[in-house]
RNA sequence: GGGCAAUUAGCUCAGAGGCUAGAGCGUUCGGUUCACAUCCGAAAGGACGCAGGUUCAAGUCCUGCAUUGCCCA
């Protein structure tokens, strides 16, 4: 008979599991008559390595499908990459810098793009295949990448409807950019972190006024250089006299006017503001309103312009500096603050944004956001846990159009056309040979798209969208979504928006939101903080069954997570344990199949844990369901391992080493239950659940060949009488009772106690029966039972409900026993004088209902019997 | 400035208005038992952030405050 080893090794089958789903397609799908349920990946970047948060957000979609798949849905996990336009173009440009020296301005588009290539060729499916080795059961033949063929023609056909519709427009506005990247971003694409900077306070003189002027205050003095006005509020009475007024802008020689405009707070500096609208957003608007003049004084390369006269061409921190060391001389600086302020940074290089005018293209989205708050509050889209549904509606709410054409090369190049003579733009579906208006040639606009808008239509567009495909009619919508919230804006409500425009349904009915990966100081995790935990790492030294256990586990909806090695350590422990229960079921089994013995056949013990296992079984179903992988494992872990190991394992050695039809009737059980516990687990843990289950199939044929193949549940556990269950609890009360006045009174484990016990007739032959437990399980040598049983002088005592347990300790001893007997009932006096409270409470009686009542009443009336008999005992002990 | 969340054992966290508020790790005591020392048995450790309120009953619901974190402007 072929035997487990003593400890658990992942890494000796778990290669092979990896490899055999892959090898087996065993997550392959195609539409048929089952109900599907299908979801699609969020596409990593083809940067980079499997971090955390990837394993985390994997694995919780691997549970929902292996969960799903037992449960006979036609799962379709849609796997795929994202090209990641800017993250990842800077890669590569560091790269060929490093290579060859060269710039990507200096190899040309073409080449640059060739490169890029075949980068992506060699690194970009790093992350994919170790989301295989995680065993995640994508349908791998369906492996998509954004710029694929497949989806770059759905971006196109989504590009030029929305043109045609007159959704897609382009203007010249203030856009985020960022030099370092060299392009435009999103007003979502920016991060902000608080940054320790100053406050400088600059003088400007009242034109024609002598030693007459206004204070204002800036982080950016830079920007003077643009300003075309100074603003004031209102309704601030400090400034009456400057209408009319011009202000003299120091070191350039222009005069700019003074404006009021209600932005302005007056509580701000000394309530006169600087107004530079071709460099700040808000001035921007202020410049629209009161049509100022814009001068730009920045470029996009954070130089500054021939506009910044004999400044012209530093950068724009060299030219602060400047500027601040000629105010000084000018004594125009009144003072400097220290001021803590969070300016945008660009979401992928931490560059400070340079806010700048210039012409991009930009998708209205008003009308199509107003079709995703719907969906939301007819709950279609049902965000879990809920508290998202707000901050979604909210922005969605108060949404921007969308500049989503950005200065790079990577992505997907904006379909539209430009005459040479001028006619156009045409956006049009393929290149065409000559201008449609007047037969000239044409070039194609030098931008490319946001990444953001190819992963907006990746539920769809990854199933053959705008064909009106078998797979689309099948698979879509998807069932659930699963991301973390940092990307709720950026992709989850474009998607939502996305598919409701240019499908006319929902992309997904429910988006479950995790958490973020924290290190064991609560911090997040990021390279410059060096706190990152590789998976593979973890995966190495603890089983990738580890890993995947201790993240579902630590993953409770709507929470980060905070993860130290203590937690992979418990995980690895943990499936060690179900290795060598499986090890102690499987090395004596000689059973055949799933078979059940009859009800009547069966212990105690037996039907106990049957019963429970049916419980436990409901409970983490219940929770799969709710998306609540941790209230799964937590529960799975308490029933295996406090459960079945502890209690149950324990009580069956008694059969299972000895002969008779019993050894049978206990490997039975037995089997059934770890069966059923596979299936639990599998969702979770695939790896070992997996190898045990193929362990089994070797002495014993199961129903499915691995335990995707069936569903445990559709096993059918017997009905127990509640009072059976009563009765295992009695005995296990008795057991606990003995242990703990062994612990307690420190009597060695290996010395053999003698009990007696006092209990009336059901009890007694209670007690009788099943005393062989008692003796396994509390080390007991000999066990008296009567109802006439008397406590023999310096027995120690417990009272478990109507039963007192006597257990025979040496003269040394009692001093100890006594101890613990007084605690004991001075716990217990306090829990009464708790119940004597609220049974003394008119109220209670009358407005609780009966249920309540009757059962507080029961157990203060327990706790009342085993007062009594401590008291009465004490005093024998003492005497 | 607005919003959201968190605050429970030394640490990390669970917690269906109603059993004496739980787990893992850590701590203490005791264990060479034929599945497992990656283990077994026992114990100690808690005004559930503060102050009010609702309720017969609050860790749980409501209000305010404090601290921390996140999002938005």
């Amino acid at each position: 008979m072929k035997q487990l080893s003593k400890t658990n090794n992942p890494a000796e089958y778990e290669k092979k599991w990896a490899e055999y789903w892959l090898e087996n397609k065993t997550f392959s799908s195609a539409p048929d008559n089952r109900k599907p349920y299908s979801i699609v990946i969020p596409p990593p970047n083809i940067t980079g390595a499997l971090h955390m948060g990837h394993a985390l957000n994997n694995v919780i979609q691997d549970i929902v499908i292996r969960f799903h798949k037992i449960n006979g849905f036609n799962t379709m996990w849609q796997p795929g990459t994202d090209h990641g336009g800017i993250a990842t173009q800077n890669v590569v440009e560091r790269l060929i810098l490093e290579e060859d020296g060269r710039t990507r301005t200096q190899m040309g588009r073409e080449k640059f793009l060739e490169r890029m290539e075949k980068w992506k060729e060699e690194s970009g499916g790093t992350i994919i295949n170790q989301l295989k080795m995680l065993g995640c059961g994508c349908d791998w033949d369906r492996m998509r990448f954004t710029m694929d063929g497949q989806c770059s023609k759905a971006v196109t056909e989504t590009f030029v409807t929305l043109f045609e519709e007159g959704l897609i427009y382009r203007g010249e506005y203030m856009i985020n950019f960022c030099p370092r990247c060299r392009t435009a971003l999103s007003d979502i694409e920016l991060e902000n972190e608080p940054r320790q900077s100053k406050l400088w306070h600059i003088k400007y003189p009242i034109a024609g006024e002598k030693d007459s002027y206004v204070t204002v205050a800036t982080t950016r003095p830079e920007t003077m250089l643009g300003d075309t006005a100074v603003a004031v509020n209102p309704s601030d009475k400090r400034y009456k006299n400057l209408e009319g007024k011009k202000i003299s802008l120091p070191l350039t020689g222009r005069d700019i006017c003074v404006i009021k405009d209600d932005f302005v707070d007056p509580a701000f500096g000394s309530g006169v503001v600087k107004v530079t609208p071709a460099h700040d957003p808000n001035d921007f608007d202020m410049g629209r309103r009161h049509s100022l003049e814009f001068v730009k004084v920045i470029d996009e390369e954070a130089r500054m312009t021939e506009e910044a006269g004999k400044f012209s061409g530093m950068d724009r921190f060299e030219c602060r500096k400047k500027i601040l060391e000629e105010l000084e001389k000018l004594e125009l600086l009144e003072k400097t603050e220290d001021y803590t302020h969070a300016p945008g940074l660009c979401y992928r290089c931490s560059t400070l944004i340079e806010p700048l005018i210039s012409e991009q293209w930009f998708l209205k989205m008003k009308d199509i956001a107003s079709a995703a708050i719907k969906v939301s509050e007819e709950k279609k889209v049902k965000f879990i846990p809920s508290i998202w549904e707000k901050p979604y509606l909210n922005w969605l709410e108060n949404i921007h159009d969308w500049c989503i054409s950005r200065q790079i090369w990577w992505g997907h190049r904006i379909p539209v056309y430009y005459c040479e003579k001028g006619c156009g733009p045409f956006a049009l579906r393929a290149k065409p040979d000559s201008c449609p208006d007047c037969g000239r040639t044409v070039r194609q606009d030098e931008d490319v798209l946001d990444t953001w808008f190819s992963s907006a239509l990746w539920p769809f567009s990854t199933l053959g969208w705008p064909e009106e495909t078998e797979d689309l009619k099948y698979y879509y919508p998807t069932k659930v979504l699963v991301t973390g919230h940092e990307i709720l804006y950026l992709w989850v409500a474009r998607m939502i928006m996305m598919g409701l425009k240019l499908r006319g349904d929902i992309p997904f009915a429910k988006v479950n939101i995790h958490g973020m990966i924290r290190d064991e100081k609560g911090e997040k995790m990021s390279k410059s903080k060096g706190n990152v935990i590789d998976p593979m790492d973890i995966v190495k030294e603890y089983g990738t069954d580890a890993l995947r256990f201790s993240l579902a586990k630590s993953a409770v909806p709507g929470r980060d997570l905070q993860l130290s090695d203590d937690d992979f350590i418990a995980a690895r422990n943990f499936m060690n344990k179900l290795h060598n229960a499986a090890r102690l079921i499987i090395g004596e089994m000689e059973v055949k199949d799933l078979q059940l013995p009859e009800v009547a056949d069966m212990e105690l013990a037996d039907k106990w844990i049957l019963s429970e296992l049916e419980t436990f079984t409901d409970r983490v179903y219940s929770s799969y369901r709710k998306f609540n992988n941790a209230s799964a494992c937590r529960l799975i872990y308490e029933f295996v391992w406090n459960y079945f190991c502890d209690w149950y394992l324990e009580l069956a050695k008694l059969r299972l080493y000895s002969e008779g039809q019993q050894r049978q009737t206990v490997q039975k059980v037995l089997l059934f239950v770890l069966v059923r516990i596979l299936n639990l687990m599998h969702p979770v843990t695939p790896f070992i659940t997996s190898q045990i289950w193929e362990y089994i199939s070797i002495h014993a044929e199961l129903p499915g060949k691995t335990p995707l193949d069936m569903n445990g549940k559709e096993l059918k556990t017997p009905d127990i009488p509640e009072s059976d269950i009563g009765a295992m609890r009695i005995l296990m009360d008795i057991i606990s009772s003995i242990r703990n006045i062994r612990g307690e009174v420190k009597i060695q484990p290996a010395e053999k106690l003698n009990v007696s016990v006092k209990a009336e007739t059901n009890d007694k032959e209670l007690i009788y029966k099943y005393e062989h437990y008692i003796k396994q399980l509390a080390g007991v040598e000999k066990i008296t039972v009567g109802s006439e049983i008397k406590r023999k002088d310096g027995d120690a005592v417990e009272v478990v409900g109507k039963i007192a347990v006597f257990v025979e300790i040496s003269e040394s001893m009692r001093s100890r026993e006594i101890n613990r007997i007084e605690k004991r009932i001075s716990e217990i006096n306090s829990v009464i004088a708790g119940y004597k409270k609220k049974l003394g409470s008119r109220d209670f009686i009358e407005k609780a209902p009966e249920e309540v009542v009757r059962q507080t009443r029961e157990r203060a009336s327990e706790y009342q019997d085993e007062l009594d008999r401590l008291e009465k005992n004490i005093r024998g002990i003492k005497k």
